[in-house]
DNA sequence: AGGTGCATGTAACAGGTTACATGATTAA
DNA sequence: TTAATCATGTAACCTGTTACATGCACCT
């Protein structure tokens, strides 16, 4: 029942119990069907941090044996509603956005190596988010229909993803413009 | 100079350098300045950095006296360059896109809280891409013309946080048309 | 005299990934 | 019987941040 000022990883995973993912296997597969866009999770994160939320008293987990396999079934406690509701409520301090992108790292350098490469990087670049556009889109063609809050970030992932592959094809025409008037 | 499989941050260390950034200290404002809103580096890493790839015989500093204040000076040596061009012009493996955001974390939970909740997210969500935005564009008619690879990171930056900010318009006001009937 | 910017660096910590170890259940 | 899926967990490692320590130069 410590209050220590819990991380970002620990406010994912109460979320992803309260939305019904009630085993640290569980929680990992939410986490990587429908918020790996977004949010990464491991189980070497994942497993220890729901021993310290119940250490804490924001989940409970019950050891249950559904049909002789065990497994441990976790659920929040009215402390970890609490804790929750308010998170999601909160009046609005800044939010943290890291974006960490190789393709647009290698871009910024590209011009280093010549035009040549710039072209390759931004080709590159789009490959790269079209194969991701592809994975949200068969995700939204999939089955049932997730809660709102679901919808509304796949509906966002794709938005993001789909305006960075115009972008790549707009600045792969102007390249092409540039070096094409040379034969 | 020993041969061992640099990570992404010494490659971009690498880039940086090659950039012109030839101190620590000036790697670290290059970074912040034009590539933080995809790729954040901080002196913990830098420093340590730069002597691991001095060490592998990719760049060499030389002490300098600029004016009785003494810098650590460092250059790519040919090796280095080599090693540089060879990773932005490398047949392009599947580059990595990471995402941590807090924001549309809490969208992704935001149903579980009710319809209130939601909404309040989205407009929190909009106003963290607004600020960042803001950044883009004020850097953008700020001094110089920087090169290629700089310009065409920093549009996709505004293109990208543009998407985000219009989306959530469009979210609020479906969700305001949704809640609007009941007075 | 004092604040800001230039400049280098480290140690402690926090956060996160990978590889490994284990084993039951279920469908082909 | 064998592969896939369900299920839990840890230890070693790698990465990255924060806070701190230091000091000169330059402007007001």
């Amino acid at each position: 029942m410590e209050r220590a000022e819990l991380g970002a990883t620990a406010r994912a995973i109460l979320g992803m119990v309260a939305l019904g993912a009630s085993t640290g296997y569980e929680i990992k597969q939410l986490a990587d069907k429908a918020a790996r866009h977004f949010w990464a999770a491991s189980y070497g994160q994942i497993y220890p941090e729901l021993r310290r939320l119940q250490a804490a008293g924001l989940v409970v987990g019950r050891v249950e044996r559904s049909g002789g396999r065990v497994r441990k079934v976790y659920s929040l406690t009215e402390a970890g509603e609490q804790t929750l509701r308010d998170w999601l409520c909160e009046p609005d301090r800044l939010q943290a956005f890291e974006v960490r992108s190789e393709g647009m790292l290698k871009l910024f350098f590209s011009s280093w190596a010549g035009g040549r490469a710039t072209t390759q990087q931004v080709q590159a670049l789009r490959r790269t988010h079209e194969q991701i556009l592809g994975q949200l889109l068969r995700l939204r063609e999939g089955n049932g229909p997730p809660t709102v809050g679901q919808g509304l970030t796949l509906e966002l992932g794709i938005a993001i993803h789909t305006r960075i592959v115009e972008w790549c094809r707009t600045a792969e025409a102007q390249l092409a413009e540039q070096s094409d008037p040379l034969p």
